[in-house]
DNA sequence: TTGTACGCGTTATCAC
DNA sequence: GTGATAACGCGTACAA
């Protein structure tokens, strides 16, 4: 607190510590020699065209590197703005400017595992162009959600992009009507009007069908998700399709609902092996939902993948880890974020009236150790020096 | 994109969705009747004023509750400004009351998943006021970190949180001279001149020891944080006064070096099994570098708990995932951002020159299936019908 | 209740 | 070509 500032103690004795409190006047009347501003205060152009002896809209001029100004001086006025830590007010030119530098962000639960490595990749792309993030995390309510969108509007947003969530109406005609580029990610806009990213959930599905059939399942469950978040519909329509197309058992006791989390998969394995005739592999809507089944399943001393296949998707980090070892479909997150925000900037930057484009993006299966042959002799879930482990992993 | 909007096609068709696009001399001319903006620009204070038949300061203050507004002005100005939508701009109330509603987070990652659900606490309060939150990923880099500093005073953030990491001196500075509250979570400032958030590393780290004590362990190993983040350097330390306080082996080659990543978790197991004198317990400095070791130990063919028992620090969510299903310290993450966004209110709203505080939290323990004495027939990790699993998970 | 100064940059217009 | 002047964006707060 008292580095090398002078009187620092003094001036918080005053109360000076609050921003904007009675300093104005010291700092409008420009003393003297130098009119540097009063300590504790903010410097403003005005300070500093008053400092380096021009007006303040050369100043304006001399930062923002407009050709009208003397290359003389644009660097003393570059100079001294460094001197004093000269900066802009974003609210100042903000309100002139109507813009923000800020794009909101909105998302359900930041704290599922899927989503913050989408928002890493949209961090990285709008850090480059020095814009913030506002983080808006809905709980998918459609109040917080409407709320949101309404403070971020009232904020200027300068782009918003929405994570699997649809807005409902009302809010998708405010945020048009304000002119504010939106990008949606995982779900399209009803209308089809904004720009889009997702992932071929289809071919994702189908691959993870595709190769099980390979193995020589027959009998495959599939857990649901819930229809607020993400394509749950997409994805099972594509399982459907795939039954469809192989010609397996289409049993609708097989499709069972989840909601995304973990302990809907645990229970969706549950009732699944309380069925007469059980699947012989498990696909879920996504890795949260496998790992509860996996969990389930272990629980309920059902071999995975012995008895029982388990597949998953979106290849969340910790599915990777060798004793979850979760074959899944992966699901480029961090890709996703950065399209989005690509998409978003280039609409910043461009033409808004240009149809809407969309981004999908590629899954791919990732092979791991919860997959194997129906009944087939269990094979180990992964390489490791013999003789270690007894026949839980399958060996 | 054309719900009951009229002739937006034509309003898009002339590029009107650009903000403040020459609507301007339309809008700030009251036509005669109604005053209602024109469509597509968003309505302006003065606009509603007009509309009441009243003068823009009355507006203010009756969407202000000011108690110098007759109220059934109140009403008529709450009525029409609901009808024409009137939301005050952000930006200008911002630069003339010096503040922006919202709040800067800055952390260093936030894919890590401890991050997350400090993340959750945090919004959680803050959305409460209805306040914006400005995201601030790091990734540990210096230049970022003081960029996005810079960036967040210029926008006269209301406060600032900054999660395991610290502001180098002159970012601090900064910060203090603006005026702007600030509270450190999981490491303190230098100078302990910031609001504070954090946990009993020291009793976390001891209740460790003391059941792995309890359970008859002597040798136990240590992977440490890096020091960039959390308090690696309190964990670490309490961990060898632990070992002090019970006479345990001191052994130097017991605690190596991590950095917070499942790989080095890994690794440090490795190097750990390499020794010629093996621990039969590890501690980890958080749950990452636990399932990390976790992995290895599982690819090393050695057996969890019954030859090595893991602790880790944190209780990351899928750490009671019942394949992993790692005993652990509880770090209470929402409580942290809880605690961390109410003083930072407390401090916004309040007398900014009383002294600073600190919350500190208390961690427990969370005992599941990684650990049991050493060398003891092993019991199983969890609760299951007999017969199933082979000897793998200790059973 | 209202008029109006103010907060602080930016940009169009104008002068040299 | 350089730079100054002034209007402007939009609420808020204080004096009238």
């Amino acid at each position: 607190m008292s580095r090398n500032r002078p009187r620092e103690e003094q001036a918080n004795g005053q109360g000076d510590g609050v921003p904007g409190n009675g300093a104005t006047a010291v700092r409008t009347a420009a003393n003297g020699t130098a009119a540097a501003p009063a300590s504790g205060a903010r410097p403003t152009i005005l300070d500093l065209a008053a400092l380096c002896g021009v007006s303040p809209a050369t100043v304006s001029n001399a930062l923002a590197d407009k050709p009208n100004v003397k290359a003389e001086t644009r660097d003393l006025v570059r100079r001294k703005a460094r001197e004093i830590g000269y900066h802009a007010s974003s609210a100042a030119r903000g309100l002139r400017m109507g813009r923000s530098w800020s794009i909101g962000l909105v998302v359900g639960d930041i704290a599922n595992p899927f989503v913050p490595d989408v928002v890493r990749g949209v961090e990285d792309v709008v850090w480059r162009e020095r814009k913030n993030l506002i983080l808006c995390n809905t709980d998918f309510q459609a109040e917080k959600k409407t709320a949101y969108v309404r403070s971020l509007l009232d904020k200027q947003i300068d782009g918003m992009i929405v994570l699997s969530q649809i807005l409902d109406a009302h809010d998708m005609e405010r945020v048009a009507a304000a002119g504010i580029p939106l990008v949606t990610v995982n779900r399209r806009a009803p209308d089809f009007s904004t720009d889009y990213v997702g992932i071929d959930n289809q071919s994702g599905v189908r691959m993870a069908v595709d190769y099980l059939v390979s193995l020589g399942h027959r009998r495959i469950a599939f857990v649901k998700g819930l229809f607020r978040s993400s394509s749950a519909d997409d994805r099972f329509a594509a399982f459907q399709a795939a039954v469809q197309a192989h010609g397996l058992d289409g049993d609708p006791s097989l499709a069972v609902q989840g909601d995304y989390s973990m302990e809907s998969g645990d229970s969706a394995a549950r009732s699944l092996m309380a069925l007469s005739q059980r699947p012989t592999a498990i696909l879920a809507a996504n890795d949260l939902m496998a790992l509860g089944a996996l969990g389930a399943l272990h629980d309920l001393g059902i071999r995975v993948p012995a008895d029982v296949s388990v597949v998953g998707f979106d290849n969340i980090q910790l599915a990777e880890h060798p004793l979850l070892n979760l074959t899944t479909i992966n699901h480029p997150k961090r890709e996703t974020g950065d399209a989005a925000a690509r998409l978003l900037l280039q609409r910043i930057a461009g033409d808004r009236t240009e149809p809407p484009r969309s981004v999908v993006l590629k899954p791919s299966l990732i092979v791991r150790g919860t997959t194997a042959p129906p009944q087939a002799v269990p094979k180990p879930r992964r390489r490791r020096p013999a003789a270690a482990r007894g026949t839980a992993e399958g060996g």
